[in-house]
DNA sequence: ACCCTCTGTAACTATACTTGTTACAGATAT
DNA sequence: ATATCTGTAACAAGTATAGTTACAGAGGGT
């Protein structure tokens, strides 16, 4: 389990909020839909709170529902706020820099993670949570 | 050391490869410039072998070199060869079936997976080895 | 004031993946 | 034959994610 499975939680986790509209939701809730320890939702939560796409209350009652309107959150937005990380990863130690090819792969690799990753974000800009709940709805049940 | 660099020292291993034509490479040569064991090497050797993107030989004076042109081997072919995997993962535990959106959201996610992978290949297929090898020549040494 | 419920978070464990390393069988040119 | 190099198995080490337990603190209801 060591694949990063945050982003498709975060989605699902938002796209029960958009449903729940200015209900609160429990982390209890939401895991068990999940199929996890609340824990783990409250973890994620927490990124989501800090990226101001949901707000949370503690105490009797308390819970989380969204920030925002669901066609106001893109999946970009879902996307950073769960820092996945870049798509590919550079060397963990440098390169040789006695060598041409090691010396300057590394500025060269950097330029093309940034430009996977923008392309990335540009692609889940497209597509908000509005987008995910007109899909999980347009199945039939 | 968890973070996937496989692509990064594919990349890093053909460039060199590219730059000496002909000439058999060995393993412990490009060890030395991405600054790793021959072994790690050699393992992903392999892979772009099957990947029929080198040509390994064995014995004395063996090594591997390109099979192909470094312009008509794109960036997309060279990470489907090392199978990085996806952007992002799904849920490890299926979601409950039990609620509308744990038993749809898969399928969404799954399509949107898909998509994004796709706008990956597309982008990385905007680039050859050639155009990385001009970027590393490109930069004075 | 007290209780009950729910979040936030720390701490620890389990699991899995990547990388590093050693070792050795097999291929091949000299 | 011998030296050299690949291919690959086997194992160790390091690290990230996810699962779990535990508990402090917030806050509504009685």
């Amino acid at each position: 389990m060591a694949a990063n499975s945050q982003f498709a939680m975060a989605i699902h986790i938002l796209t029960m909020l958009a449903r729940s509209g200015d209900v609160n939701v429990k982390s209890e809730c939401i895991a068990a839909s999940v199929n996890t320890n609340a824990v783990v939702i409250r973890r994620l939560l927490g990124q989501l709170s800090a990226a101001k796409l949901v707000i949370s209350q503690t105490g009797a009652f308390g819970g989380t529902r969204l920030a925002r309107c669901p066609n106001e959150i893109s999946l970009c937005e879902i996307y950073k706020a769960v820092s996945c990380g870049e798509v590919f990863a550079l060397h963990a130690k440098s390169p040789s820099q006695d060598c041409p090819v090691g010396k300057n792969i590394e500025a060269v690799l950097c330029n093309l993670q940034k430009e996977i990753d923008k392309s990335v974000g540009e692609k889940l800009g497209q597509y908000n949570l509005q987008n995910v709940i007109e899909q999980i709805e347009g199945v039939p049940i």
